[in-house]
DNA sequence: CCCAATGATGGGTGTGCACCTACTAAAGGA
DNA sequence: TCCTTTAGTAGGTGCACACCCATCATTGGG
């Protein structure tokens, strides 16, 4: 009585949205636990993998609505995990970096990510663990340049 | 400037959730503008699939609160697309039956979900997309069986 | 020097979702 | 017959998310 109809586990699509939302969720609640939500780890990586940026750029690398980023960005930067400076040349800018502290904890984020994915990812072997992220990432990088259309509402 | 950080797209995670929710998001767009929500659609496979069933049952199934249900049906109820039946032999319970009308909409609704799908994964070659399905067809069996901890929250 | 454009911010809105709490009707065992 | 359990229903809550608008400071062009 607890499957799932077939009619849905046909559809890709309805693969992708479970899984996908499961493994946010996981995430999300592991996340929760230091009062963080994914837009944080998000942030978080853009500014270590691509250093510091005003938050204008964050706003339009992660697609959030510029408001947004400030509440993101206000959350990190009372945990002390990113500076907020303004810059000298453009007083109206506000250049964030990261702090030690918050690449310290980006790592234990993207550990505990790969614990979830650990978790979930069991049934594949590594060869096929390999395979999929492959698959996705081309369907990712196809989604994002193609169809656009915004992911929400 | 609109490049994801690498220390995401490493993730399977971050692709699954990312992919997925972008594939839900279209799907649900094309329901809503037939007014309905993904878990209509999810209510009228069900019952397409595995017959009629009495609403605690749909809880069940669908792993969602039963006072959800009841809205739920409400609306396919009220759009006709099934039918409600107090149970003869016991009549707490009420039997909910597609309608001819639910079947036919259920198959325009896959159809529709397939269009979003053909679009997704249009990067892959229809190996690889048979591939990617399996992939997580086995995840979300696996997911489902073991770890469980329900998703949302 | 004034004005339009830009960046940050605060405050607020609507939606979908998961959840929970009565309350009613009915069934079924003690 | 009484009492506990089960099914459905109504109504409401909290949260995360995506969006939007008004405001203020600042910049840079005309």
């Amino acid at each position: 009585m607890n499957e799932t109809p077939p009619s849905l586990l046909g559809l890709t699509t309805y693969l992708m949205s479970k899984t996908g939302k499961a493994a946010r969720g996981r995430l999300a609640d592991r996340l929760a636990e230091r009062g963080l939500r994914l837009w944080h780890m998000a942030v978080l990586a853009a500014l270590t993998d691509f250093g510091p940026h005003v938050q204008r750029e964050l706003a339009e690398r992660l697609s959030i609505d510029r408001s947004d980023v400030v509440k993101i960005v206000d959350g990190l930067g009372a945990a002390g995990l990113v500076d907020r400076a303004r810059d000298t040349a453009d007083r109206r800018r506000v250049t964030v970096t990261v702090t030690p502290a918050g690449r310290e904890l980006l790592e234990r984020l993207k550990a505990e990510a790969l614990a979830v994915q650990e978790d979930i990812l069991a049934p594949l072997t590594a060869r096929e663990r390999a395979q999929l992220t492959a698959l996705l990432l081309r369907v990712h990088d196809g989604a994002l340049a193609g169809g656009q259309a915004r992911a929400g509402r």
